[in-house]
DNA sequence: GAGTGGTCTAGACCACCAC
DNA sequence: TGGTGGTCTAGACCACTCT
C-alpha cells in the first residue's frame, strides 16, 4: 500500500501531547529521514485511522499541520504527497544592469532565457489613472497626478510564477510605447533610457506574507506556501522616480540575491 | 455582544461555495472594511454557529482558513482577535557599512537604538565543529575544515525577533575574541577587520517560508506568519569569505530593503 | 465502481481565562 | 463559575480520480 512503510509508531496515550500532534510529528519525521521521500504518496485517511485506532477528524488535523507547513501537498480524489519542492529561481541582484537592455532583452525574458525557460506573459492591461499612496510617495508624485499602470502575470512554461503592477507618471509615459500593450526591446526601462531617463539605480523593498485567495489563485499557489512582495522603484540620474513595480512571487520558487557594500 | 455588528450576512444556500468558505468571506470582509477592526474580538464560535445555522465544525473550518491567512490571532480561553501588525523593522541595505562599527556598535544594537528598542541577545553559545555542506561552499573550504560556530537568539524589548548562526573559519576566529561569549564593541566583523581582513562586500539571500515547529517556538511565532531566511556571506577585501550568518527572522515584522546598480 | 479527500452534523469532554 | 477555544468521536453525503 502506498508507504505503508512509515506505520510504524504508535501514540503514547500517556503523553500530553495531542494525538493528531503526534501523528503529526511522525509523518514529519518519516519526510525528514526521507521514508517518506519527495512525490512519494502518504497513508490514505482510512489506513491512517485504522492504524493509529482514531477518528477521522483526528487524522484530517494531523494531516492539516503538514499542509500548514509546507509538507505535503494534498490532491482531491488522489491522495495526499509529499512536496517536491520546485526549482528555485534566483534573482541575482545585476538582473536590471544595463548591459541586459542593451541585448534588447527585459529582465524576466533574460532570465527565462538562461534557465531554458518558455517565458509568456498574460492578462496585461495598460490603464491610466491614479496611484496608491504609498506609489505616488516613492515617486514623488502628488495623489492626483495621473500614472501609467502596467499589469500582467508571468509565466514559465505555462505555469504562473509572478504577477507584477509597473506604475510610471504620465508624462513619461502618455504617447509613448510604455504605453502600448506590448513596448518593444529591452522592456520599459529601455524606452525611459532612450527618452533620456537615464537610469542610475533602483530600491527593492521585500517582505513575505501569507498570499490572499486572488493571489493564491492567480498563482496557483498550493496551502502553506508564502508570496515574496517586492516593490522595485527605479530612479533616474537626476534623482527622479521614474517607475514603481509592485511584483507579488511565489516564495518557494524564487531565492533573493543581493550584493550590499561593506564601506 | 463581541463584535456582533458584523453578524449581518447569511450563508448562501444555492451557492456552490463551501458554507465555510462563505462565512470566512463575510469575515476577511468585515476584517477588511474595518467594521472588525485590529485588535477587536470576533464573534465567538457558539454565537457564530447560532447566527449561521450551523455545526461548530463549518465555524471553526472557517476560523481556520482566516487564521491560515494571518488575519487573526486565537488565545485559548479568550477568543479570536483581528491580529494587530507588528511595527515593521526596515533593515537598510547600509546597514553594515563600517560607520557603524567604527563607531562601536554591532549592527543589531544600532538598529535596535535607531527605533527605540531594548537590545538583547540570549540563547548565545560558541562552538567549533565542521561546517554544513552549504556553508563551506560559500566559505570556499573543504567540508571537513572546522569552523566557529556562534548561535544566538536576538531580542527587542524581551520578544524574540530572530534567530542567528555564524561560522567563521577557524583559523581566523580561533584564540582570538571571536571565539569569546562577547566578542567586543562592533562586533566580530570589527574583529575580523582589526585582524587585517578588511571588509570588502557582503552578499544576502534571501527565502521565504513556513517556520518549522522548532522556529515557531523560538520566535513565539503567531500561525500563518512566514519566515524570512537570510544568508549572508561576508568577504575581505582578498575576496575571501570570512563568515557565513544564517538567520531567520519573524516575516511579518520585518521589510528588507536593498539598493541595485543600474549600470 | 472503488478509493480518495472535502464538507458537514451533533454530540462529548477538556483546558484556559476572566470574573 | 460560565464562557472561550482545543480536542475527539462516529457517523453522513459529496466531488474527484483512476480503472
Amino acid at each position: 500500500m502506498a508507504g505503508d512503510g512509515v506505520l510504524t509508531q504508535m501514540i503514547d496515550p500517556a503523553s500530553d501531547r495531542a494525538v493528531y500532534k503526534q501523528i503529526a510529528d511522525h509523518l514529519r519525521d518519516a519526510i525528514a529521514r526521507a521514508r517518506l521521500h519527495e512525490g512519494e504518496q502518504l497513508p490514505s485517511e482510512t489506513q491512517l485511522m485504522a492504524h493509529y485506532g482514531v477518528a477521522r477528524m483526528t487524522i484530517r488535523n494531523a494531516l492539516r499541520v503538514l499542509q500548514d507547513e509546507g509538507l505535503t501537498n494534498t490532491e482531491h480524489g488522489r491522495g495526499v504527497y509529499v512536496r517536491a519542492r520546485p526549482p528555485v529561481r534566483r534573482l541575482a541582484s545585476d538582473r536590471f544592469a544595463q548591459r541586459h537592455r542593451k541585448e534588447g532583452k527585459a529582465a524576466f525574458s533574460a532570465e527565462a532565457a538562461q534557465i531554458g525557460a518558455r517565458p509568456e506573459v498574460d492578462m496585461l492591461t495598460v490603464i491610466e489613472s491614479r496611484p496608491p499612496a504609498e506609489v505616488a510617495d516613492r515617486l514623488g508624485l502628488a495623489d492626483d497626478t495621473e500614472v501609467v499602470v502596467r499589469s500582467r502575470r508571468y509565466l514559465l512554461d505555462g505555469k504562473p510564477v509572478e504577477t507584477a503592477v509597473s506604475y510610471i507618471p504620465a508624462d513619461l509615459a502618455r504617447e509613448t510605447p510604455i504605453a502600448e500593450l506590448n513596448p518593444g526591446p529591452g522592456g520599459i526601462y529601455a524606452r525611459l533610457e532612450e527618452q533620456g531617463h537615464t537610469l542610475a539605480r533602483f530600491t527593492e523593498d521585500v517582505t513575505a506574507r501569507m498570499p490572499t485567495p486572488e493571489e493564491a489563485k492567480l498563482l496557483s499557489l498550493r496551502p502553506g506556501v508564502p508570496v515574496f512582495r517586492l516593490v522595485r522603484t527605479a530612479y533616474d540620474v537626476g534623482g527622479r522616480g521614474v517607475e514603481v513595480c509592485d511584483t507579488v512571487m511565489a516564495a518557494d520558487a524564487y531565492q533573493l540575491s543581493y550584493e550590499l557594500p561593506a564601506h
